[in-house]
Order: C-alpha cells, then sequence, then structure tokens
DNA sequence: ATGTTTGTAGAGTGATCAGTCAGTTTGTGA
DNA sequence: TCACAAACTGACTGATCACTCTACAAACAT
C-alpha cells in the first residue's frame, strides 16, 4: 500500500489528456502510463472510463464549489455575495483553465447524462439559494429566476473566454471584471429596490 | 450515379447520432448504414471521419450565417440590425437544436484546430464587421470590441439554455427574447450618444 | 460501340482499446 | 510470525473501428 495519491494523479493526469484530446481520444492506457500507474491500478479505483469521466467532473466540481462558497459567505449584502461569486468564478476558471475548459466539454457531452440527478442539484445549490433569496427580497427584476441564472452563467463564461484569449495586466484584469460584474448586476437588479 | 444527395444525407445522419452519442462514440458505420449507404462511399465523399466531423461544422456555420445575414440586412439602424441579430440566432437555435448544441460541443473539442483560420474569419465576420461599426460610431460602452462580442454572445446561449428547459409559449416566448435583448442592449450601448 | 470517369457496394484488415485476470507485493492485526 | 486483505502489476483478449480494396454499375465522351 504505496499509494499516497495514486486516484488523485490518475484524474489529474486524465484532465490534462481529456482537455487535449477528448474523452473517446485519450485512451485509458496512456492515462495509466502517464500517470505513472498500471492499467490494472487504474481500473482497480475506477471501474469503468465513464465512471472515471464522471468522477474527475464531481471532483472538479466540488473543488469549484469549495473555493467559491468560502468567499461568497464573507459578504453580508447580497449584491456583494453576487459580486465575489462572479469574481471567484472568473479568478478560478483563469487559475484553472484546464478544469473550466474540461466541466464545458463534459456539459456539451452525452457523460453529462451519467450524473445522478441529486449531484447535480448538490452542485447548484449554492447559485440557486442565493439566487432565490435575492429573487423573494425583491432585489432582482421580475423575471423568471432559472433565466436570471442562465444569463449570468453565461456571462461568466464570457469574461472568461474574453480573458483566455486577450491577455490583460493582472491590475486591469480586476478592473474589468469588477466592471462587466456591475453591468451585469445592472442587468439583472430591481432598480426599484435598493 | 444513382445519388440524389447521399452527402447531405450522410451529413444529417451525423449530426443526429453525433449528439446522442459523440463523435468518438459514434462509428462510420453506424453514420453509413442509417444514412442509407454503404461504408465505402461515406469514405468516397469524405477521406477521413475528422474531415467529416469539420465539414459538418462547416455547413452548419454557413446555414446559420446565411439565415442570420439575410434577416439583419433587413434593418435600417444599428440597434435594430442587433436585435435582429439577437432574435433570429435564438429562434434558429431552437428550430435547430440539435445543430447549435453540435456547434457547442465542437467549440468544445480538440476539432476546433482542425478548421482553418480563413473560415473562422469568414463565419464571423458578420458579427465583428456589426460590431466594429457599431463601435466606430461610438454606440457602444468604450470596453474591448471583443469582450461586447463574447458577453453578447454569451447572452444568446443564457437566452437558448433557459428556453431549452423551459418550456414557453410562442407569444411569450418572442417577449421574452426582446425583452432580454433589451436588457441586453442597454448593458452594452453607450448610454451618451443616441 | 468502346473507353473512361464517377458512384456505390461491402467484405476484409490491421490497429487499437476497454476491461480482465492471474499473480506479486505491501501493509495490518492477532 | 503468520494469515489475510488490499494495492498493484502488466500481459492478454475479445471486440470494435477507421479505413482500404476489389469489383461492378451507371453515366458520359468519343
Amino acid at each position: 500500500m504505496r499509494t499516497i495519491d495514486k486516484p488523485e494523479k490518475i484524474l489529474a493526469t486524465a484532465l490534462r489528456l481529456f482537455v487535449a484530446s477528448g474523452f473517446h481520444g485519450t485512451p485509458t492506457s496512456k492515462i495509466a502510463s502517464e500517470a505513472g500507474v498500471s492499467n490494472g491500478t487504474l481500473f482497480h479505483y475506477f471501474k469503468t472510463k465513464d465512471e472515471l469521466v464522471v468522477a474527475l467532473y464531481s471532483s472538479i466540481k466540488a473543488e469549484l464549489n469549495q473555493y467559491v462558497a468560502a468567499k461568497i459567505n464573507e459578504a453580508e449584502a447580497v449584491k456583494e455575495k453576487f459580486r465575489n461569486l462572479f469574481r471567484c468564478s472568473v479568478e478560478w476558471a483563469l487559475e484553472n483553465k484546464e478544469a473550466f475548459y474540461f466541466i464545458q466539454q463534459f456539459h456539451f457531452s452525452p457523460h453529462l447524462g451519467l450524473v445522478p440527478e441529486e449531484e447535480i442539484r448538490k452542485q447548484t445549490e449554492l447559485h440557486t439559494s442565493l439566487l432565490q433569496d435575492a429573487w423573494h427580497a425583491k432585489i432582482l427584476k421580475p423575471l423568471p429566476v432559472d433565466l436570471i441564472a442562465a444569463l449570468t452563467g453565461n456571462q461568466i463564461n464570457g469574461m472568461y473566454q474574453y480573458l483566455t484569449v486577450h491577455a490583460v495586466p493582472a491590475d486591469d484584469q480586476r478592473k474589468l471584471i469588477d466592471e462587466v460584474f456591475e453591468l451585469t448586476w445592472t442587468m439583472i437588479a430591481n432598480p426599484e429596490t435598493r
């Protein structure tokens, strides 16, 4: 039982290879060898390749959620919470480009259907509860909550996409992110409530 | 030379299967048989599987562009053009869900790198020229054009995502799309210019 | 008619890959 | 010290797949 972290090493290697060549494009044998484990070991920890893919998705989502949740709770006011959510998500995405890319890749793949309903709910709980609260407090425009969720989620994607293809100095980057957040907030916030 | 439209039949079948099972998840043999052609015929028209995937992407993009371009030119004012662009894109996506899903799937796959630079430019020409014009006329906020492009593009995705999971009556749908467009426009338009 | 090109078929092939298995090593508890 | 389990190995396998090849048929040209 020499293992320090074989499953994690496998997941990390799989992430790198999946992003480079796609799920089906990367053989399990390559994942195993590049992770420094044998073929058998990989299947010892993950019964099937699909299970590996899903496990990778879940672990990445969990990490992202943990990261964001911590920062959100630092804030008091709802708007601050949203700002932190926006900021953190973008920053995390920029610091974990492969992981963020993988999430999107996974989202547009048949593997998404393999994730149990309950897990999906858990993963989105943070966002939904925040949105629900804000909506009930009439802080948001009278639009469907799910629509607001979809729009804000995609604002993050847009911000991320721009910053990945256009290198921007760190200072300007922060400013830009906050600027775009303000635009987003104006878009979804009810101007009548203060 | 019995062919009526075998290449198109192949592309249509490939689209359906790719969306259902992913690129690598669908064998060329299945595409051929479900399209009603032989295995050899498929490779007669498309030298490799990758070429088929890229050809499918190009044809879909071309179709979308043609559809949108026609409607944009109906409008005079810049804002109307943007509105038509937004409306059409969402409507096309809803009427061609598989195709729109495929575009995204393709975008987050290694195949994207196989599309020649020039083709990509052609495909985005419509959007970029429209944005460039608006930006030079100072109609838009003083933000990088590419950022505005990324944000608006993702607004369309968000709108599409919401409407695919929440069935909405056609009338309400139109209203909602226009409402979200107004929000988007407020977000990117320079309030000082009329 | 005759040759040539183009379209179509489908059996065949070599390579690849997910997953297995029989066996070895390493740690653990009595 | 020994028994037992869990971790680990890598050769192996059966299936699958992208792509080829040979053969034939239809259209067209001369």
